[in-house]
DNA sequence: GCATGGAATGTTATATTATTACATTAATTT
DNA sequence: AAATTAATGTAATAATATAACATTCCATGC
């Protein structure tokens, strides 16, 4: 089910393979993955848990690349726009995307104790069942995103 | 289906009976709804769309009470806490609960153009079927909160 | 190759949202 | 009434995000 902390993984597969993904992607839509988008984005990727800007900002000056909170900024509104990434509100922080190809009903189990964040997988049904609701209002859904906050299976063990 | 600006209505009776539920919820648990904490409350009521902190705390401002952030940060909080308002988190503002007796998955259709925010009502099926999948993860669900950004019926047509 | 126009990034400043820490006042209990 | 706890006041500042304008990069047509 995860993709994250709770099955070990080689994550390294995942960046790799996001980064890829991401790549292909921005190549047939004809926009630019440049190197801070990428850069940007691998870092999310790299994280298990959401990650904030300034955290982002503050990786990248420990690499010598020391830029301002708009360059981030606007890598991060660029991952959004292409669905690379999530933006997890309630966090103020960001998530790579498990699946950026097509758009969908983004759901988040966001653990308040260790922070871990899991991407529900095949949200059709929800998603259909939402998708219902907004024709019947009659509502034109552009980007919907459920945060489920609460405990994952471990902290709750531990509490 | 909304209880907000679509369908005209007599906005004081939603107010009123808010904050009358609000006092008896409150009176219940043995908690206090203090004159501020009623206030903001009826501020965030008196609203059809998403209230922000500091527009709250310039309301208050323009009564006379002069309050500092905290003050404001604080009744929100507690209003949070009673479930008596949702926060809507991707727009950081505050709206009153349509059913703040019993906890549920808070569903909201926001328009990006009109800034109308629209609290689905029975929700029960969105909310089994997100239960359901929280049970299979062994994730213990504290607060649902589905932010479907988009556009209203009428703004679509509008544009 | 090279001018050029649009896209991307750099830079400075500042806006917006939220919290910390500590003092004071109010309400409740004893 | 004193003691205790809850609520509010107050000042400072942290954390998050954007505006406005300058500069650089890069794809394209010549």
């Amino acid at each position: 089910m995860s993709q994250h902390a709770f099955h070990p993984h080689h994550h390294e597969h995942c960046i790799h393979d996001a980064l890829q993904a991401a790549d292909v992607l921005c190549a047939e839509r004809g926009v630019r993955l440049t190197p801070i988008r990428k850069r940007v984005l691998e870092l999310v990727w790299a994280s298990h848990k959401p990650l904030g800007a300034y955290v982002i900002l503050e990786k990248l000056t420990d690499e010598g690349h020391k830029p301002a909170p708009p360059t981030v900024y606007r890598a991060l509104e660029f991952l959004l726009e292409q669905g690379l990434i999530h933006r997890i509100a309630s966090l103020n922080a960001f998530l790579g995307c498990v699946h950026p190809s097509e758009q969908h009903l983004a759901c988040f189990f966001l653990c308040q104790q260790c922070g871990n964040a899991e991407e529900l997988q095949n949200s059709e049904v929800l998603q259909q069942e939402l998708q219902q609701r907004a024709a019947s209002n009659g509502f034109l859904i552009r980007q919907p995103i459920l945060e489920v906050t609460g405990l994952c299976k471990q902290c709750q063990h531990h509490e």
